[in-house]
DNA sequence: GATGAATGAGTCTTCATTCAT
DNA sequence: AATGAATGAAGACTCATTCAT
């Protein structure tokens, strides 16, 4: 991120500038979608990488795939989050709401294709790491017995997607009040 | 709807068809958000009411207004839904999952235009109708009685976008499960 | 101009109301004109007087007639000014710059259409006029003797056009620094 | 100019052509305004060019800077030509009348864009170009004491407009009338 | 005659995508 | 493989002008 700094136009480097590029459109990907979600324009993207439109496309042919790629690394997070011992599913929510804006950038990649591969493997991952959680979770006696990872998966889209729809100044206070609604339902009763 | 068959090109049937284009609008619109949602274009949405672009624009200046216009209609089924002696707030989420994707529109062009008064208005109306129903839960045991009108507001809102971006085929699926997340969460635990 | 204060929606009066509308309309052409130029908009003049688009075509088929129709009110009073025994150029030039917007409106017509019969009888007019306070000036020794009608129209015509493009706040400071040079070039040198 | 024969629709010739555009729209810019003034569509402008749309906005983003770019040409001719060891306001003058139209349109540009640093710029530039005309022309005793640069500059502003906004016919002629009473109001009385 | 809606062409502007170097 | 300019197709929006009532 720290390289991602917009407006520094670099000279053309050469082909050993490739994984660097790569790297550099992957984190000014993630800052633009941040910011203006997944619609914003393919050349604000190269423009804050410092990179050309060109290599932009050449990596990442299709907006799905630097998506994909940005999402990869947040997953990364995710992961790591999730095999602490300890780890809850309030943790992952706490990752997922604080990435809001590019988790539900995500989710709209996703819907817009289900069927490309590399979607579907981050998927897998995803149902995965919840799937672990959601084992544990029933373990401790935290999570309803009739609540599966499709379920959870479906909650941190919602989650995500709402928080991130929310004027700035209220992202809190909606995440707040989704969570408790979600968490009141996920809980047992008993 | 009837009338709205794409592509008929009208003739310039003087101001007696002004009522008549208007309604072709509102109905092209909700059509057409329903397909591809608010981000449509406007001359889509011209085209399919078979006005030109300068009358759409003499009737809804913007789309919020546009939107908004589509949505009255919407709201006055639900009110007509709400207004019903033995309603629920299961009726509500019934019509509302119906109207997936207009709802969802009308949950971006709130989003877009806090500040417009028709919408304003507009959202009024829905915690009013809301606010009826969830009186009505809690009177008859069915909501939690820590569970208020903005709650169930933002429900509609996470209901609406979930079922509107989910891919045709799964939108019941995703619909059900939703609404059991959800309905575990309103209930009262006893 | 009393009359013409927007957005009052006349009911259709039928053709007893064609005097009025054309006055109605040639107000508000005066309005708009000082307001937005000539380049305006022929709906905002319907609009402001409070007429028909229709009506304003009937009235004035062409903008140039328009035009001509508020300039004729406007040549009826610097013919009033020029008439009082005493008048001088100057005079003239006050109403000129008075009404500067009006003006230059109108020698944008003039340019846009020479060959219209009602320009040429309004420019008649105002040669005219013109001629009689410069047989005036070189009476009372205020003017040069090689100072004709046709440089006095010129020097009209640029004096309105300049106060006319100045930013509103200048106008004033603009107008004292043309007349000034004008000044000292039609004053005798002796 | 020679390059910039209408129509003929060029290849993707590679950013080396970015120059060559770049030229060819300030070629064809000028051009446009000379006969259509600063109100000339884009569009027009970019087909002269033989150039898409796009590249002009990537090398003009907004009229302003493109009518700055054709003004800094014109103005480096006006530089020289004041820089000429005799030169006086009379050369301006004839340089100004002789690119009446474009010194017309630029005057337009200024007016609509005081603030624009460009615009800034160049008017430094011209007040600048006049002020060595205006020291020297008191000098050599052929311009009164009291005539500043701003006075002459208003007297550019008006030979321009005038002289741009006559019928091609009568340019000449109205030229000559103009600049006598300006000569001779700018002429130290004796 | 008046009314005001309808029409559609014309401009502006933004992007996704391609391509010469 | 990188660069960044070129392209042109959309889409938004505004008006001049026409026309049924």
């Amino acid at each position: 991120m720290a390289e991602s700094s917009e407006g520094v136009s670099r000279r053309n480097r050469g082909p050993a500038a490739a994984a660097e590029n790569r790297r550099a459109l992957i984190d000014a990907a993630r800052e633009i979608f941040s910011e203006q979600g997944l619609a914003a324009p393919f050349s604000a993207i190269a423009r804050r990488a410092g990179v050309g439109q060109g290599s932009l496309y050449r990596h990442f042919p299709t907006k799905i795939e630097l998506a994909v790629a940005v999402f990869e690394d947040n997953i990364d997070d995710l992961e790591h989050v999730a095999r602490a011992a300890d780890a809850t599913l309030d943790d992952l929510f706490d990752s997922v709401v604080a990435q809001a804006k590019v988790s539900a950038a995500f989710v709209d990649a996703v819907a817009a294709a289900r069927d490309v591969p590399a979607v579907q493997r981050i998927g897998a991952r995803m149902i995965s790491l919840i799937g672990a959680l959601v084992d544990r979770g029933r373990a401790t006696g935290a999570l309803a017995d009739d609540i599966g990872r499709d379920d959870v998966m479906l909650v941190v889209a919602m989650l995500a997607r709402t928080v991130a729809d929310a004027p700035a100044g209220e992202r809190e206070a909606v995440a707040r009040r989704a969570r408790s609604v979600f968490s009141l339902g996920l809980m047992p009763r008993g």
